[in-house]
DNA sequence: CGGTGTGAAAGTTTTCACAGCG
DNA sequence: CGCTGTGAAAACTTTCACACCG
C-alpha cells in the first residue's frame, strides 16, 4: 500500500476507554469485515451505524476513542479501518487458547469455526474424564487437568475457557490463574471470584433466555435492527 | 406462608427500566438461588452486592424499579426475593422453545441443563439435512424447518434459538418472526435485522474472546469480582 | 442498631451541531 | 459538496446520604 493516512499503531490504552465502546468495536469490525468480503471499499459512519442500529456520531465518537482514521467527504476505507481494528482489539495476530472442560457443549465450541476466524486457535482442551484424555477432538489434544500448568507456561497461553459444570467452575477458575492466564471465558453459569487483574468475561445461556423472557413479557416494544445483544 | 408484605404481581413494565437493570436482575436471582439452596433465609443489598461486584446501593436501585422486597432492619427474605425475580423476568412458568440448527453446538445446546433450570423447554429442534431429520436428541425431536411454522403455533412458542451458520441466519431470523416468534437467541456471527417488535439476544463466542484479547492487551488492570461481563 | 427506600448529587455515555477538510 | 472529528448539551446511570422502620 502506497499512502496510509490514519497512523495507526497508537492504540491509547491508557485514557479509560468504556466498556461498551469497545463491545460495540468487535461489532465494526465484524461488519467491516463482511462488507469487505463483499467487495466494499470505503464505508461512512452513517452506513456502518445504520447497518448495526447505531447513531453516525456515536461511530464517529468510538472510533475517535482510538485515533482518526476517516477521510472528510469520503468515509473510512474498509482495509484501513479492519486493520486498525484489530490492531486495537489485539487480534492481529493468533491467541493460543486453552479450554476445560470437554463435555457437550466443550466438545461444540472445540468444532467451532468462528474462533479461528478472528485469530484464536484452541491448543488444548483439559477434563478429568479417564474416557476423554488422551484423546483429540477436531485435531485438538484433550489433556489431564494435572497438565494445565504446563501447557499454559509452554505454550505462553494467556486466555481461558471455562465449560465445566457450575460445581467445578471456581476451582477450575483457581488453576488457570494459578497457571498463569490473564483473562477467562466463563460458561459456567456461576459468579466467579478472580484476583482484580485478571479479565473476565461470563456468558450464560439460560441467562440470555431470561433477558428475552422478560422483554417478551413485558413487551416493551422497542429494539429493531438492534444488534450486539 | 403467613404473612407476605411486599406485594408483587404489580411489575410496573410500564416506567421505561434500563436494560442494565434487567441483565443485573438475572445475577441477583441466579445468585439467590445458589443462596437459597445453601440454606440462607435472609440477605442484605450489601450481602448479595458484595457477591456480585456490586454496590448495596445499585442493588437497593435496581430492586426499587419493581417494588418494595425487604425489610428495614432485617434484609430480603430469599425465598420471597426469588419469587419475586421470577415474576418480574417471567420465568415461574415453562417457556417452550424452538431451536434451529442441529450441528454441533445446537447439539450441545439441546443437552444442556441449565436451560430447564431456569424453566425454558426446548420442545422441538429443526435443521434441513436429511440424516438428522426424523430423529431425536437428548428426547427433543429434530424436525424439518418447513414444519416450523405450525409447531410455532400449535405450541404457542414465543422464543427461539438461531444456532446455523452465519450465512443462513437472516433467512431462519425472518421464518421465525414469520412463523410468529416474539424473541430471538442469535448464535451465528452476523447482524441481524429484523421488525422492530422482535426483541433479540446476540451471542457471539468469537466476540467474547475478543473483548478478553483487547482487556488483556492493554492492560487495564480492573475488574475484580465483576459479574455478568 | 442494622438495614431498606429514595430524592438529590456526581459521574458517565450519547446525541447534537458545527468547524474544517479533501 | 459530503463526511469526519470534536467540543458542548442532553440524557441516562450510579453513588451518596439520610429519613424512616422494626
Amino acid at each position: 500500500m502506497a499512502e496510509s493516512h490514519p497512523q495507526p499503531g497508537d492504540v491509547p490504552s491508557d485514557s479509560t476507554v468504556p466498556k461498551a465502546v469497545v463491545a460495540r468495536l468487535s461489532l465494526y469490525l465484524r461488519e467491516l469485515q463482511r462488507l469487505e468480503a463483499a467487495g466494499q471499499q470505503t464505508i461512512s459512519s452513517a452506513q456502518l451505524g445504520t447497518l448495526l442500529g447505531f447513531s453516525d456520531a456515536q461511530v464517529r465518537k468510538d472510533l475517535g476513542f482510538f485515533g482518526q482514521f476517516g477521510y472528510p467527504g469520503v468515509g473510512y476505507r474498509c482495509d484501513e479501518l479492519i486493520r486498525a481494528m484489530r490492531d486495537i482489539l489485539g487480534t492481529n495476530h493468533v491467541w493460543p487458547v486453552v479450554m476445560v472442560g470437554v463435555g457437550n457443549l466443550g466438545q461444540a465450541l472445540l468444532g467451532y469455526r468462528g474462533f479461528a476466524r478472528q485469530n484464536f486457535r484452541i491448543v488444548s482442551a483439559f477434563d478429568c474424564d479417564p474416557t476423554k484424555v488422551g484423546g483429540t477432538i477436531n485435531g485438538i489434544p484433550v489433556r489431564h487437568v494435572d497438565q494445565l500448568p504446563d501447557v499454559v507456561r509452554c505454550e505462553q497461553i494467556r486466555l481461558g475457557l471455562i465449560v465445566v459444570p457450575g460445581e467445578r467452575a471456581q476451582e477450575v477458575a483457581d488453576k488457570l490463574v494459578a497457571a498463569g492466564v490473564e483473562g477467562i471465558v466463563n460458561f459456567a453459569p456461576v459468579t466467579l471470584s478472580l484476583p482484580p487483574h485478571i479479565q473476565l468475561v461470563s456468558v450464560d445461556l439460560a441467562i440470555e433466555l431470561e433477558q428475552l423472557s422478560f422483554a417478551v413479557t413485558s413487551k416493551l416494544h422497542a429494539a429493531a435492527v438492534q444488534p450486539g445483544g
